[in-house]
DNA sequence: GCCAACGTTGGC
DNA sequence: GCCAACGTTGGC
């Protein structure tokens, strides 16, 4: 069942502006176990709203899709990285990743602000005070309220064309 | 298995 | 830069 999730990434370590110029990332990096589990739960297809957190202002800037399911993280394995986890067992990776691409860049920015006026999103770890996941999954509701305030045409889920 | 200490996230 | 909120760690 294709679904919609949100993807947070600081911009100025990787913008949606870098996603577009390399085509293609690997999301690594997730160290939070309710944030691995979604990445594993992501579909081929399944379509991401890309947000800039630590930002001025934090915002939504475009939309990604998944093109490569869940896979080891390679940095855990790695001591120079900073994700390195050494108590991650090779037999058995602790953490994972999946590959996106670039869908569309949003028209504009949207704020944070104006996306917690849309009462959509009411309730989403993204509004709800206190909440850090940095992966995690959006209604159809959520994905259309989101897109119609920035005045993005909406194609039926599954239509986009590939990356 | 509890929980205090610590580190991190992320808006402001 | 501040700090509230939360997840993780590790002593016991």
């Amino acid at each position: 069942m294709p679904a919609f999730w949100l993807l947070k990434s600081e911009p100025d370590v990787f913008s949606y502006a870098d996603l577009m110029r390399v085509g293609r990332e690997p999301w690594n990096g997730v160290r939070n176990y309710q944030a691995r589990n979604f990445l594993r739960q992501m579909e081929e297809g399944d379509l991401c709203l890309f947000y800039h957190s630590n930002a001025r202002p934090p915002g939504l800037a475009g939309v990604a899709q998944v093109v490569r399911v869940a896979y080891p993280d390679d940095l855990q394995f790695d001591p120079a990285s900073e994700y390195y986890d050494p108590r991650s067992d090779p037999e058995n990776p602790r953490w994972s990743m999946v590959d996106v691409a670039p869908v569309l860049a949003l028209p504009r920015l949207l704020p944070l602000d104006e996306l917690r006026e849309l009462p959509e999103w009411h309730d989403s770890p993204l509004t709800r005070k206190g909440t850090r996941l940095s992966v995690f999954p959006v209604t159809p509701e959520q994905w259309r309220a989101a897109l119609a305030a920035v005045g993005v045409e909406l194609p039926p889920l599954g239509k986009f064309p590939p990356a």
